[in-house]
DNA sequence: GCCGTTTTCGGCCCGACTGTTTTCAGTCG
């Protein structure tokens, strides 16, 4: 078992404590733990072995000997007791937005609630304003938070996608498939998955598979008994290019490209671009129909690429809501082959994230320096994610702000305000001389939330004129500023920033992934700052702040 | 359950927001 793994039953153990009503800091100091836990990329056997484990802050003798039951027996005797205890659909009730395990406790235990569907049924009656603690209002927050739930339902995120397929994929190649690859939606790079398509490989035409996967058609197997519906298709190796071609394009754009003949079977995807006179389509391209004359014309332009990535800007470390250290950041930046890396840690409005205050700026900034002297191979920048207060100010003054390589202007709070007000508020940050990048512009999280309200085309213009970068921020939960208006971003001239905001080294690794997606907004090398050299990089900064000052004094 | 002592108990990230209450509790980021 990975500690990753185990980190996941340590969550899951720590609500059920909450749910079945102890104390809510025993809870906390699991789910504490499960957070340090996530970030070690290695077994618990060996974490367990080597001693690693008690040396982390927050995790004692009894969490260590919780998970060496885990360990041993695969489960947590507790945890399977609460499990019989509490209902699962007690558990689901904590899905909705605005109910976390107290309130669920409470409509379970007051109202008789042990699912969502009687939650639904309960507010419709208005059974539930007759409890304790809610009223008429409450049962519409609720409607409301159920409606949102099910329109989210049989949805994933692309990283949770992806743990999907390496699930199957390690059980069809031990079921005899010689590979797996992904389509569909997944290799389309959508920014999330509301059908899982894979095509399995195999010589012999069969593969051993899930029992929840049933026949759908000719070699093709479905299953609906997961978060999300997934499709399998086999294939032979001398029909594997077209099997991939077939499941990876809409079928508008599969129409369109084949005009609706039968391919042949062709062992690869160049192939079948070669069978219907076509060039290579970018498979993050393959959807609609206009794509086939724009290929057709030549006008498919040459899409970002993670080789072309050099810079990993936005990234955090236990300075401030991390889960790495500064020092585990920077090795795994190096790793993948970035030349430079720009630390963003949170700055000091952001209390809950433990954002930094000016003296810890400064002792930060010893820090990155003397690492920056130990290790080679690999250039540290200093950035701050600064917090955009509620007036559009930033969240230092001017001295210490033009102390750092980079900054970038984040909103974190009063998600809410009006429009005209939430919009004024970013412009005046982009305005600022010290702000490089505007990050997660909308703020939205998918299949959680949405953006707050702004005007997304006044914010463009507003970074066109001035110059700020927009960042295309790739957490798998954000995907922010949305790929549909990168184009037009990008032909007012605004540059972008694809950036990661990796709170742990794994988040570094979903980078790339996100990339898939930014190559669907058609970002080019050119418009992404990233891939400059860091000699580059920092001149763009220079110049920027430069501009900007000047546009200030002539205002 | 963890941590750090004022060293074996008492407090535990903090501010905004919302909704139910008249002074606070729960949720969220």
């Amino acid at each position: 078992m990975r500690c990753r793994d185990a980190a996941h039953v340590l969550e899951r153990y720590a609500l059920l404590l909450e749910l079945a009503g102890e104390s809510p800091f025993k809870a906390r100091a699991y789910s504490a733990a499960a957070d340090a836990l996530a970030a070690l990329d290695r077994s618990l056997d060996d974490a367990l072995d080597s001693g690693a484990l008690s040396q982390i802050r927050g995790i004692g003798e009894g969490i260590v000997a919780t998970l060496d039951e885990l360990r041993r027996t695969g489960t947590i005797a507790h945890l399977a007791e609460l499990e019989g205890q509490v209902p699962p659909g007690v558990v689901r009730l904590t899905e909705l937005r605005g109910v976390g395990a107290k309130k669920a406790r409470q409509l379970w235990l007051d109202c008789g609630i042990t699912s969502i569907e009687q939650l639904e049924q309960a507010c419709r009656e208005h059974r539930i304003a007759a409890c304790k603690g809610f009223s008429a209002k409450s049962e519409a927050a609720l409607l409301d938070a159920i409606a949102f739930w099910r329109s989210t339902r049989g949805q994933l995120q692309r990283h949770k996608a992806w743990r999907l397929y390496d699930e199957l994929r390690a059980t069809l190649l031990d079921g005899g498939a010689r590979d797996i690859v992904a389509a569909g939606q997944l290799r389309r790079g959508c920014e999330t998955i509301d059908l899982l398509t894979l095509v399995a490989i195999t010589e012999s035409n069969t593969v051993a598979l899930p029992e929840d996967f049933a026949p759908a058609g000719t070699r093709r197997y479905s299953s609906i008994t997961r978060d999300v519906p997934i499709e399998i298709l086999l294939a032979t190796p001398d029909e594997a290019g077209t099997a991939l071609f077939v499941a990876t394009g809409d079928d508008e754009f599969l129409a369109a490209a084949t005009g609706g003949s039968a391919l042949p079977p062709l062992p690869d995807e160049a192939d079948v671009f070669a069978h219907l006179h076509l060039p290579d389509i970018p498979a993050e391209l393959r959807e609609g129909t206009a794509i086939v004359e724009r290929a057709r014309r030549g006008e498919i332009p040459r899409l970002i690429a993670r080789e072309d990535m050099r810079g990993m800007i936005h990234v955090h470390t236990t300075w401030s809501d991390g889960k790495n250290t500064l020092d585990e950041m920077v090795l795994a930046a190096r790793e993948l082959g970035f030349e430079y890396i720009v630390i963003c840690d949170h700055s000091q409005s952001a209390a809950y994230a433990g954002g930094l205050t000016i003296d810890r700026v400064h002792q930060q900034r010893a820090e990155i320096d003397a690492l920056a002297s130990r290790v080679s191979g690999i250039a540290i920048l200093h950035g701050i994610e600064s917090d955009i207060l509620a007036d559009g100010s930033l969240d230092y003054p001017d001295d210490v702000l033009a102390e750092f390589d980079v900054v970038v202007a984040s909103v974190h709070s009063h998600f809410a305000l009006p429009r005209a007000e939430q919009t004024a508020r970013i412009l005046r940050a982009l305005a600022n001389p010290f702000t490089t990048i505007l990050g997660h512009p909308t703020g939205r999280l998918l299949l959680r939330r949405d953006g707050y309200d702004v005007d997304i085309e006044a914010i463009i213009a507003e970074a066109a004129r001035t110059g700020t970068v927009i960042e295309f921020n790739v957490n798998p939960y954000r995907l922010d500023l949305d790929w549909r208006y990168h184009r037009r971003a990008c032909s007012e001239g605004v540059r972008f920033a694809i950036d990661p905001d990796a709170h742990s080294t794994d988040g570094i690794r979903e980078l790339f992934d996100g990339i898939s997606v930014a190559r669907r907004g058609e970002l080019t090398p050119t418009d992404v700052v990233n891939t400059m050299s860091l000699e580059q990089f920092r001149a763009f900064v220079a110049a920027q702040r430069e501009r900007k000052q000047n546009l200030q004094v002539s205002a």
